[in-house]
DNA sequence: TGCTCAATTAAACGTTCGTTTGAATTCTTG
DNA sequence: CAAGAATTCAAACGAACGTTTAATTGAGCA
């Protein structure tokens, strides 16, 4: 029944298929995962419409694959940018908050493409609230989250280890949101704010988490 | 061309359509907008498919107003909750963004549905990519937002205009992503965290954000 | 009782979607 | 160059969706 070369698995990274990976993770960033259809995917990367279930087998193949790609190189970068600091120091917190935030500031600033689209799809991914794919992102953040909890609880031994996962979640949300909506912000505000790069926002950003984390016993 | 008697405005807020505006908005929470048909959402409601084209015109009026009906009481609230506060005090910021918080606590704890469904669903209207929600709630948000820059600028005079602006997205940020997530930190945990209430969880909320606002001058 | 009109119902409509198919084409390799 | 595998292509499929329609119901009132 399944044709043996259609079920093979297809390692070979053509042109198309990284095309497709390319246009999606676009697409998806500015306007979700659902409402993107596949007619629309393979129109702007001159595939045709057989062509994602040729090379992912389906959407969800293809969303997973565009997730993975995102997420799991962060979420290393964040572990080996943790293991670098030293937790005794007076600013570990800061280097703590750092190491979660600037591996997705770097990975948006790294492309020659604009940072908006990367750091949409990165909020997407850890805000998502679409269980196929929460699935796929929280499938690597049990080990993020249990070392970032010790790192912190070393840093600073008073907080209890409800608090510091809370923290954590805190620090990932405040993130993820600000990542997607900061750009509003301008309108919002009707001007009042106006946010100059996305580096003046992460350092707002740890500035404000950093002290957060430090936040002491709470009466 | 259209039925006057169709096209009129229905003010009577009959047993199904109210029916329809609670049932939806628990299946929203639960799956977002865009999964649950209009099938699912009569089949529940024990009404024909018509009805919420009857009642509410189509599906995105049936989103408006669940929306609306959600997110414009707790924006009220907090502007009460705010204009209550002495912005004096020497907590004048943990009571800031307790007013920010606290309607969204206080509207999950009233009803006798459990806590859950609310919370998520004011998640997903906050942190919301869809632009069909986002413009619904950012449309009561410049205000709110004024107000609350306002406030922080004149519990805390050394913070900038841009830096007030983007700490309220923080705690947007990091209110709604907790609130919509906090259930599954247990698992993801692996057990080492165990969030015993939502109270404890609005606690830890406001301690860590009323820190991040208090955040000096960085250097 | 008979009329009116809001409300409900079953059925269908047109569209869009992801997926599948089988032939055509291109690329690879002996 | 020729054989075979990999890829591309146009076309169609079935399912699910929001919406519309026309008929039916049932309560309020002259």
């Amino acid at each position: 029944m399944a044709i043996t070369q259609r079920a093979s698995i297809h390692e070979s990274a053509t042109a198309t298929k990284m095309r497709l990976l390319d246009v999606s993770g676009r697409l998806f960033a500015e306007n979700g995962f659902d409402s993107v259809s596949l007619r629309l995917i393979t129109e702007h990367a001159d595939a045709n419409l057989a062509a994602v279930n040729y090379h992912f087998g389906s959407k969800e193949e293809l969303i997973a694959a565009v997730v993975e790609k995102l997420v799991g190189p962060v979420n290393q970068r964040r572990l080996t940018l943790l293991r670098q600091i030293n937790v005794d120091g007076s600013e570990a917190c800061q280097s703590i908050v750092g190491a979660f935030i600037d591996p997705v500031i770097e990975a948006a600033s790294r492309g020659d493409e604009e940072d908006q689209m990367y750091c949409k799809l990165m909020s997407r991914c850890i805000a998502s609230r679409d269980e196929r794919v929460t699935s796929l992102v929280l499938r690597q953040f049990p080990e993020v989250l249990a070392k970032f909890v010790d790192a912190l609880r070393l840093a600073c031994p008073w907080i209890s280890s409800d608090a510091a996962h809370m923290r954590i979640l805190f620090m990932a949300g405040a993130m993820a949101h600000s990542l997607f909506h900061h750009d509003k912000l301008v309108i919002i505000s009707e001007g009042r704010c106006n946010i100059s790069s996305l580096v003046s926002l992460r350092d707002e950003l740890v500035h404000f988490i950093s002290a957060g984390m430090l936040a002491g016993i709470s009466k």
